[in-house]
DNA sequence: ATGCATGAGAC
DNA sequence: TCTCATGCATA
C-alpha cells in the first residue's frame, strides 16, 4: 500500500479499483466455497462492470498522461480472436483489466492458504482459492541463461550507406486525414506517401512471387527525399511524451493521424507488403537500413495488428509508409543487398552468403537473459485471477501471490506488468461523447459476428472490405456476455 | 502470433 | 517500481 500511494496515479489508475473495495466478497466465493473456476470469471457477475472503474477509468492513460493503446482489431487476415477485437473500437473507453482471452484454464486445486497481513481483500481472498499443486517453469537452475548468441544480420550499419538525416517522410498532407482529431499539421512536409507516392492505392501488380524488388532494404535509392537524422526522430529516441493531445500524439510526426488511418495503413501495409513477398521480419530489417534502427519482426506484426499503442503507431507509421512507398516504387530490385531472391528467408541468405556480404556477429551474451519462464495454464489462470482481483498489487502482495504459486517474485511481477500493458492493448480509450452508449449495446455473444460494439468499432468506412473479425471482445464489459464467453459449464455457475 | 523478458525513463 | 517500447523465444 504504501507503495503504491507513492505514485500519482494511485488517484487514478483504473487498476487502483484493487483497492477500493468495488470489488467485494460476493464478487468471488461468497459462499466460502468458490472454486477456482469461480473466482476466475467472477467479473462475469458483476452486475456492471463499469462499477468497478472510477469514471476517470482509462483516465490513467488520458491523452495528457499516458498512453491510448489501440482499441481496434487486428488487422491481419486471421481474425481469430485474437485480443484486439472490434469490438473495441471506438467504443467507450474504459480500459478494463478483465479482457484476456486466456481464461481458460482451470484451476486444479483450491487450498487455504495462511492470509497474508497487508494483502488487500482482494488478493487475499483470492489466495484462499488458488492452490497450485506445482507450477511447471522452464526456468532451471538459476533460471539464466549465458549463451552464445550467434546473430546473422546484414549489414545494418547506419553508417552503411545510410543517409543520416533522412527520416521524415512526406507523409502529412492533411488533405489525406479526413478525420484529423488531434493537432495541427507539421506545417511542412505535408505529403502523404500513400496518397501520392504510392500511385495505386490499391494492389502493387508485383507478383508475390520473386523478384522482389527494392532497393528499399539495404540501399536507400538515390531519389529519397530523405530529409534529417533520422536518430533524432526514430521511436527509439522519441521522448516519451505525455501527448497533449487526446490520441495522445504530440510529436510532429504522430500529430494527425487517426486510428481509422492507423488501420487502414497497417492494412495497407500488410497486404503490400505480403504482395512484393516481404516478410515481417524483411521490413524490420530494412527499417533498420532505411533509418539506423531495425525492428523485430515483433514490433511489425504488432503494428499490422494494431497491437501497439496508438502513440507508438504513430511513430512507426511514418517509417513504414517510407519503406513501402520504397518497396513500391523501385526499380532495381538488383540492388536488394541481401537477397536477390525473394523466396529466401533472411536465415538462408546469410547462411549461404559469404560473409563479406554480411555482418555475422557471434557474441557471448555477457548479460544473461533470463530463461523464459513457461507458465502452465493453471498457473496463468490463478495469475489471472489475481489479476482480477488486483491489477496492481504491491509488493507484499506479488510475494504472496508468487509464494502461492511458487513463482519467483519477479515472473509475478513481469507477469502483472505485461498483463497490465496487455489489458491497455485491449483497452478502450476514454472517449466521452461514447460514453453513454457502451453499456447500452445489446448482449452480443462472443464469436458471433458483427455486433453493434462492432459497428461502433468502425464507425468509419475506412472498414469495409474484410468481413467481420470474429469477435472477442475481451473487454468483456457486459457480464451477460461474458457468460457466454466463458465455458459453458461456468455459466450456470456464475449464474446460479 | 504471442508470452515472457529487458531496459530506459518517469514518477 | 512503474510504464512503455521493444525483442527473444516459442506455441
Amino acid at each position: 500500500m504504501s507503495d503504491r500511494s507513492q505514485t500519482p496515479e494511485t488517484q487514478s489508475r483504473p487498476y487502483d479499483f484493487s483497492r477500493t473495495g468495488a470489488w467485494s466478497n460476493q464478487v468471488l466465493g461468497q459462499d466460502g466455497a468458490a472454486n477456482a473456476s469461480s473466482f476466475q470469471f467472477d467479473h462475469g457477475v458483476l452486475a456492471d462492470p463499469s462499477l468497478l472503474y472510477r469514471k476517470p477509468a482509462y483516465g490513467g492513460i488520458t491523452p495528457a498522461s499516458g498512453q491510448t493503446f489501440l482499441p481496434f482489431p487486428p488487422v491481419g487476415s486471421d481474425f481469430r480472436g485474437s485480443e484486439l477485437q472490434a469490438g473495441d473500437f471506438g467504443q467507450p473507453k474504459h480500459w478494463y483489466p478483465f479482457a484476456a482471452p486466456e481464461y481458460t484454464g482451470q484451476i486444479p486445486g483450491v487450498t487455504a492458504a495462511t492470509q497474508p497481513a497487508n494483502l488487500s481483500p482482494q488478493i487475499a481472498e483470492t489466495r484462499e482459492q488458488i492452490r497450485l499443486p506445482e507450477i511447471k517453469t522452464e526456468d532451471t537452475g538459476d533460471g539464466y541463461s549465458t549463451e552464445m548468441k550467434v546473430q546473422q544480420y546484414p549489414n545494418l550499419a547506419p553508417s552503411a550507406g545510410m543517409p543520416h538525416g533522412v527520416f521524415y517522410p512526406p507523409a502529412w498532407n492533411p488533405s489525406f486525414w479526413p478525420r484529423i482529431t488531434h493537432i495541427t499539421p507539421p506545417g511542412s512536409n505535408n505529403q502523404n506517401p500513400s496518397a501520392s507516392s504510392t500511385p495505386s492505392p490499391s494492389m502493387s501488380p508485383s507478383p508475390p512471387s520473386n523478384g522482389i524488388q527494392g532497393n528499399a532494404f539495404f540501399s536507400v535509392s538515390s531519389n529519397n527525399q530523405v530529409p534529417s537524422e533520422p536518430q533524432a526522430q526514430t521511436p527509439a529516441t522519441n521522448t516519451r511524451s505525455s501527448g497533449s493531445s487526446s490520441g495522445g500524439c504530440s510529436d510532429s510526426e504522430e500529430e494527425n493521424i487517426t486510428t481509422e488511418e492507423l488501420e487502414q495503413f497497417a492494412r495497407e501495409l500488410k497486404h503490400k507488403r505480403i504482395t512484393l513477398g516481404f516478410t515481417q521480419a524483411d521490413v524490420g530489417l530494412a527499417l533498420g537500413n532505411l533509418y539506423g534502427k531495425m525492428f523485430s519482426q515483433t514490433t511489425i506484426c504488432r503494428f499490422e495488428a494494431l497491437q501497439l499503442s496508438f502513440k507508438n503507431m504513430c511513430k512507426l507509421k511514418p517509417l513504414l509508409q517510407r519503406w513501402l512507398d520504397e518497396a513500391e516504387t523501385s526499380e532495381n530490385p538488383q540492388d536488394v543487398c541481401w537477397r536477390g531472391d525473394a523466396s529466401k528467408s533472411l536465415e538462408d541468405w546469410t547462411r549461404g552468403t559469404p560473409d563479406m556480404y554480411k555482418i555475422e556477429r557471434v557474441f557471448v551474451d555477457t548479460r544473461k537473459r533470463k530463461r523464459r519462464t513457461s507458465l502452465e495454464g493453471a498457473v496463468r489462470s490463478a495469475l489471472e485471477a489475481y489479476f482480477i482481483k488486483c491489477p496492481k498489487p504491491n509488493t507484499q502482495e506479488i510475494t504472496q501471490i508468487s509464494d502461492d504459486l511458487g513463482l519467483e517474485r519477479d515472473v509475478v511481477r513481469v507477469w502483472f506488468c505485461n498483463r497490465r500493458q496487455k489489458g491497455k492493448r485491449l483497452a478502450l480509450p476514454l472517449d466521452e461523447e461514447c460514453e453513454g452508449q457502451y453499456y447500452e449495446q445489446s448482449p452480443s455473444p462472443l464469436n458471433m459476428a458483427p455486433s453493434p460494439i462492432q459497428n461502433q468499432a468502425y464507425p468509419s468506412s475506412s472498414y469495409t472490405g474484410a468481413p467481420p473479425p470474429t469477435l472477442y471482445m475481451p473487454p468483456l464489459h457486459r457480464p451477460d456476455v461474458l457468460k457466454q464467453a466463458l465455458h459453458p459449464g461456468l455459466v450456470g455457475h456464475l449464474t446460479g
